[in-house]
DNA sequence: GCTGAAGGTGAGCGGGCGCTTAGCGTGGCC
DNA sequence: GGCCACGCTAAGCGCCCGCTCACCTTCAGC
């Protein structure tokens, strides 16, 4: 896993790699707009005005909103596929790694819970080309949970009748965390990745 | 389960309750846009041009664009509650309810996609008070699956950790099919409820 | 001190939005 | 046939959207 999870409050770090500081506080501002409006009922105004600056500043540092939009999801993506990725190249069994790869992915959507929502249920804003290249990411999301599951099919340790859709079922379970987990509800992210953990070695039937 | 489910091609059945003629024809169109591109990119031109009138009809049969999403919220949730206290109340041991009610719920957010995907993501588009009302008819969705899983933890035969976790998990898990599934995917609506029973069951560690 | 690049602003454009209104065609009732 | 209620349309209002443009500041280099 990382060195630093994303902290509660306001998941603002992770976009270091944005600059200059002005562009990072346009795009911290997108992810929190469209995350509690959604991509089409946030106007460039808003985000511009919660990053304390004027509707045109925006157009110097985007050519469109859209462009924040495949920023955001872009390095979201990026992210989640290297939690999944450290989670299954890690050494142990089949089901160390699985429940690794789980409990890492979930703390991710509920503590990043922001992010999360954006990267996982805007993605049909995006256009034709920016969308295609979004998909390709999370085909190699859905490789390296599948992968980790083969093996433990493989080496005799999990017991699964459709390897594919469970692959499915475990991503669709972690990725909905997303759309319901809220800071105030009863769960700490780290209660919900234990949890999800031992769900999803009973769905594949660990021995 | 109904005695009909609802048809791939088009899920058009489930709102002969909507009268007049026109009123269904727009509620239909307005289903399939917000489905398609979800409510704040649909216009109200758009939804009559796909009933096939012009737009000052549709304020003949509603008030506003969110008294529509307003009602296929609510028909969309009565549906599925409806669905879920059915498998409830019918005999038979907690593992063979939990089963029927999965697969049902399941068949219905695959085949019934377009209905389901409102129904399901488009919550937050609703005001306050439209909001509240379906948020309650949504914990009364909980409950019906809680009780069952109570029920077989009563009896002995489930092993469940966290009752409440585990129960919010099984509707996650239902309701994200909604997301995903594709009538071009490799999958029949009915295959998804059967594998999804299975896991389930493996997840409340049915014995 | 002058200059040019970088990063910002205020004002506003063209257009499409949700929604309204005046008026038209039509079928039921006397 | 005369009348009216109803369902619908054509036209368009007022607003706010994404985005642009002319101009202003700041500051490094010389």
């Amino acid at each position: 896993m990382s060195t630093a999870e994303e902290t509660a409050g306001g998941d603002t770090s992770a976009w270091g790699e944005v600059t200059p500081d002005a562009a990072r506080r346009l795009l911290i501002a997108a992810v929190e707009a469209f995350a509690e409006r959604g991509y089409h009922a946030t106007t460039t105004r808003d985000i511009a005005g919660r990053a304390g600056m004027s509707p045109a500043a925006l157009y110097i540092h985007y050519k469109t909103k859209e462009e924040l939009l495949h920023r955001i999801s872009r390095i979201g993506h990026e992210k989640a596929l290297e939690i999944l990725r450290t989670a299954s190249r890690r050494e142990g069994t089949a089901a160390e790694r699985l429940a690794d790869a789980v409990s890492s992915f979930v703390r991710w959507h509920a503590g990043g819970r922001t992010t999360a929502r954006v990267v996982q249920y805007e993605l049909d804003s995006l256009g034709p080309d920016a969308r295609a290249e979004i998909l390709a990411l999370r085909r190699q999301c859905d490789a390296e949970v599948r992968g980790i599951i083969e093996d433990g099919v493989a080496a005799g340790d999990f017991d699964v009748l459709d390897v594919k859709g469970t692959t499915l079922a475990v991503l669709s379970l972690c990725i909905d965390v997303a759309r319901w987990f809220s800071v105030d509800g009863p769960w700490a992210p780290d209660e919900v990745g234990a949890l999800y953990a031992d769900l999803v070695l009973r769905m594949v039937g660990v021995k």
